[in-house]
DNA sequence: TTATTTTATTTATGTATGCTAATATAGGCG
DNA sequence: CGCCTATATTAGCATACATAAATAAAATAA
């Protein structure tokens, strides 16, 4: 009720203000998708994901744990949107969906990564 | 093991490749804040606060729970760094920590916002 | 066909999370 | 001082989540 689409009331929408993410939807949809994203197995598979794509085998030996539980995450993050699939013969190769949540993911290296 | 820094071997860090967030203390870092702000009612306070300083009831207010739940939710912000807080009498103000994370949060409404 | 590889699903269990209600702390006011 | 307001903390409970183990499904190879 408070929070009714304000970014309709005020002016400048791209700066930093407090009209970010007004909508209650919006506000639903990303924090399911940041909460998809915010465990480190699944970060550390969209870190060796990065913009190419790769099979879950691969997955698995980059990321060092079970099979099963790689399978369970990316299960995940493909419901949640973060990652589209596609086969190839028996193998599955997984990729991050859109480019929007690449840039996202660089974002974050640059908050979170001391170096940048 | 197999994701050991590999931003040292590869030219470019900036662009977006699969070198992203590499060390593992960095993805336990990002994902702790990340899970921080991936609830509904957090990334809320935090689209209320934007860039500007907001006490607690005016949060509660706003953001529309009790009292009691916006406090933790508040206490988990600051607890994992998102918040930063100021006591001015009876009253506590919050604001976000840091230039950076109100970046993070800007572009989480690009990628998550259909208008931007 | 049977066997093997690759990936997905199910089940069970322990742990974490979110919420409410009640209580506590702390400052300001009369 | 007592009372009120603002904020924080605790306890209890329900739900969700993460993981491992076992099994299933699907494609390939022999």
């Amino acid at each position: 009720m408070q929070q009714e689409s304000n970014e309709m009331t005020m002016g400048n929408t791209c700066d930093i203000t407090h009209s970010m993410l007004a909508k209650e939807e919006d506000i639903d949809r990303a924090s399911r998708s940041l909460k998809a994203i915010s465990h480190p197995l699944r970060l550390k598979i969209l870190c060796v994901l990065g913009d190419q794509e790769v099979n879950v085998q691969d997955i698995v030996d980059s990321v060092g744990t079970s099979q099963s539980n790689i399978s369970q995450h990316l299960a995940i993050l493909r419901d949640k949107g973060i990652l589209t699939s596609r086969k190839d013969a028996n193998r599955v190769f997984y990729r991050v969906g859109d480019y929007r949540t690449l840039r996202l993911i660089s974002m974050m290296q640059e908050v979170f990564c001391p170096a940048h």
